[in-house]
This record gives C-alpha cells, sequence and structure tokens, in this order.
DNA sequence: CGCGCTGTTGAAACTTGTCAAAGTTTGTGG
DNA sequence: CCACAAACTTTGACAAGTTTCAACAGCGCG
C-alpha cells in the first residue's frame, strides 16, 4: 500500500506547501492571494507516495478527497457493469483527480500510476469549507470543474468525429503541450502508458494505435523506439488534426 | 430574440418560483430547505422563451449565467477550429446547461432549441455568493457539475468502444430513462431532434442511425414512425448494449 | 537467461462511411 | 387551403477504415 506522509515530517517542509510548490500555477492555488495559499497550506496535510501500479482509489471506493497530482503519472479507467473497461484519462503534474467522486459520494473509477508518483490529498469538505470563505477559491475550483467537463467534451469530438492518425496526432500534440505547461521539451518525452492503454482511451485497438505510429514514423513526424517519443513535426500533425473538415 | 419575461408578470407567480416548480426535484433546487429555496427563488428572476431553431447563447457568448431548461428540449454542440460540429448533449426538462462556460468566462458551445422551449436564467455570481452562505446549495451544485462530468465520461466510454446498434439502443434508453424520471412514458416518445443530430451525438452517420432503427424496428425492438418512437423490448435493448463484453 | 508482457506487421473479415436516388414530411407563400 | 420547395429519411451498392486473428520480435523483470 502507498505510505503517508504528514507533512511535517517531510525532509523539506517548505517545499510541500502549496505556497512553495513549483506547480502552484499549474494546480489549485493558481490565483490565489497569499493568504488564501496560506488557508490552503493548513487543510493540504498528506501526501501519498504510489510506486507504479499502485491504485489511488477504486471504483466504489468512498469519495472524500480530490488529489493532485506532485509527480509521476496516472491514468483513470471506468469498468462499465458490463465488464467493458476504457481510460478516461491520463493525468500529470499539477492536475487535480477525483472531481467525478463528488457526484455519488463514491469515485466511478480507478487511479492507477503509470510510474513512481505521489499525490497531495486534498479533503474535499474542508476545500469546500475553505472556498465558502474566499471567494477567489471558490471560482477557481469552479473553473477547474469546469475544465474537465470542456476536455471531455473535447474528447468526444476526438472520439465522435476523427479518425485513427487524426486521434493519434491530437493525442500526440496534447501531451505535448501539457509537457511545455510543465518545462519540459514539447518534442522528446517518454510515455508511461502502453499501446493498449493509449487505445482505449483513444477509441482505438492497440494494433491500429502501434501502425499509425509505425506509419508516422515512415513519413518523418515522429522517431519511435517503444515508449521514447519524438516528435519531428508539429506543424504537419496540426494539419493532420484539422484535416477532414 | 427570445422574450424576456421577468417573474412577477407572469400569469401566475407561484408556479414560475423554483418553491413551486414540479421540476424542483430534478433541478437545481433539489435537497434544499425551505429557506434555501426562498433565496433561490430571488436569485432567479428571469425566465425566457424560445421558438424551435432560437440559440439560448453561442460558441464565444460572454458566460454569466447557467440556464436550466424549464420546458422544451434542447441541443448543445460544439464547432471546432477546423469547422468541425458535434452535437454535445440533449437537454430536457430540469437539467443545467452552460457549466462548460465557467472556466473561460465564455460559452464554448451553442445552445439551440429544438422545440419551443423555456429558459430559467441563473446568474452564476450570484448562485455562488448564494451558495456561500449555504453549504447544502454548494455541495449540490458541486454534485451537479460532477455528475456532468460522470455524464461526459459515459458518453467517452460509448463512443470509444460501442458499435453502432450499442450506442442507438444505450441511446434509447437514457432517453426513456429521462423521459421516466420525468412523469412521461418510458417507452414511447417524441425525438425532437433529426438522424442527423442523433448521429452527430453517437458519433455516426445519418445513414447508420436510420439504417439501424430498421433494424431494430425489423426485429420489433421498436417500432419507429419518423420522430414517434414506441420502444418494445427494453430488456432486450438492454442486452444489447451490455453485449460485447 | 528465459519467460512473459509489450509491440510490430500481415492478411482477411467486418463495420461503417460515401455516394446516389427516391420517398416522405414540413413549412411557406400564393 | 393547396402547391411547391426545402429539409429530412430511407435504402442500396460500393469503398474505405478499423478490427480480428495470427505470428513473431524485442525488452525487461525475476
Amino acid at each position: 500500500m502507498a505510505e503517508l506522509t504528514p507533512v511535517p515530517d517531510y525532509d523539506d517542509a517548505l517545499r510541500s506547501a502549496c505556497s512553495k510548490c513549483n506547480l502552484r500555477e499549474l494546480c489549485l492555488p493558481s490565483g490565489l492571494s497569499n493568504e488564501e495559499l496560506d488557508q490552503l497550506d493548513s487543510l493540504i496535510r498528506v501526501r501519498r507516495f504510489y510506486r507504479k501500479g499502485e491504485h489511488a482509489y477504486r471504483a466504489g471506493d468512498p469519495f472524500d478527497s480530490l488529489y493532485a497530482v506532485r509527480a509521476g503519472f496516472f491514468k483513470t479507467n471506468l469498468l462499465n457493469e458490463d465488464g467493458r473497461d476504457q481510460v478516461t484519462g491520463f493525468h500529470m503534474a499539477g492536475e487535480l483527480m477525483g472531481l467525478d467522486g463528488i457526484s455519488t459520494d463514491q469515485h466511478p473509477c480507478d487511479a492507477v500510476a503509470l510510474e513512481d508518483s505521489e499525490l497531495c490529498v486534498i479533503p474535499f469538505s474542508r476545500l469546500e469549507e475553505l472556498s465558502r470563505e474566499a471567494p477567489s477559491l471558490q471560482r477557481h475550483l469552479h473553473k477547474i470543474m469546469s475544465r474537465e467537463i470542456v476536455s471531455d467534451q473535447s474528447v468526444m469530438m476526438l472520439l465522435g468525429s476523427m479518425r485513427a492518425e487524426e486521434r493519434l496526432a491530437a493525442f500526440l500534440l496534447n501531451l505535448s503541450q501539457r509537457m511545455t505547461a510543465r518545462g519540459y521539451s514539447p518534442s522528446e518525452f517518454y510515455l508511461r502508458m502502453t499501446r493498449e492503454e493509449i487505445g482505449s482511451y483513444l477509441g482505438l485497438k492497440l494494433e491500429t494505435v502501434s501502425r499509425v505510429f509505425s506509419r508516422f514514423q515512415n513519413e518523418a513526424l515522429i522517431a519511435v523506439q517503444q515508449k521514447h517519443i519524438r516528435i519531428l513535426d508539429i506543424p504537419k500533425l496540426r494539419t493532420i488534426v484539422g484535416q477532414s473538415c
């Protein structure tokens, strides 16, 4: 199981506070005043470490906290009554998981670490309390939830109207853009997920994912070597995404 | 353009208040105390009527209100930069539209009346104010937003892993269930949208939608006559949805 | 060092899309 | 109220894209 680490015990207590976190501009604290930041610090007391393959939560677990990815990489996947299994998202540093659990007080999906990772645990009732006193936090929370709705809708658009090549191109560009926002290279990264997980997320079979990667490589759009990806021609990928209109 | 109707001018002012609305158990007021209901009433002052085809808002319009469907039927659709157009949802009485606008302070999609309809306008800043004072309203708002995330994810699942027949079966069952929740027949209703709009929502071409309806009809699962649908065999539709696992 | 998981590639089958034509309904203007 | 046009629906034949099944290669973990 994941270890529990109360913040004060941590090596460098400063770096663990939201106010000092280098992800604060991407994450929940974005746009808060110093005072609000201090209150947020007092709320987020626990971080947990997960080894690759460990679950942060499972479908059916009671919901009481949101989880902010502090380091590492997660997938969430939904397991339907009828046994269908689909990856609903990939989550990197600074992103929030668990918003889908609020509606039923249960997590509807599993969250699995795809590499060794670290999460900040955000007790939701206390976050609600705090956001009743801090309008800008309240608004920010609403914006984060709304952003999740918007991004799910753009996945719906992708799944509903794009062909395999367009989906993969959009997927790579999305990853690239999120890496850039975190200060990493926009054109070179390791995929932490398998072809099957990519396929599941994009509504494709793993063989199709593999074939499209090979095709992109032949056309010198990317260089793939297993999980290592270099994007060679971002503009061309963009034209592929916007193609079929 | 849509007419503006301040509530006091309305024929029967009582029926227009949330506290007296027959949709209150489905809509925003669900689960509130009487006192909170009164406050909500004071906030929702304007309703608007829309003729079939009219827009409640368009992509790019500034966001400042949520809209609750009081009567009628709406679709929302997203128009991508690259000209792709996709229906992202159908909305019936008691359902909230516009949550996706919070994140950017602009509506990302169009909302169009598919029949003559009526919306309650809910000024979002005032709703936030009120929810700072009424924890149960706050929680309820969060649940509604979360429910939207969950339902978008189940559409992702549908688009990502179901074949045409399963999608249509799931779609019909979903409509049936929502009709039932509103006190209508679970098995007989009018579709307010075209085959093309259904297809757009489900990631299919209109011809495919039409063919699957015909197939269902031949198999005596439904009886279709243009927009009039009777569902004849709900259990069998259910088995179709849960088939491919 | 080998076994298992992951990834690649090929050929055939299947599903859905495309194009086309004709039928039906709806709405508008005379 | 009727006639006509426009929009929507149905159906068929064919094409294209994706999946399925299968075989094999490579990498990584125990």
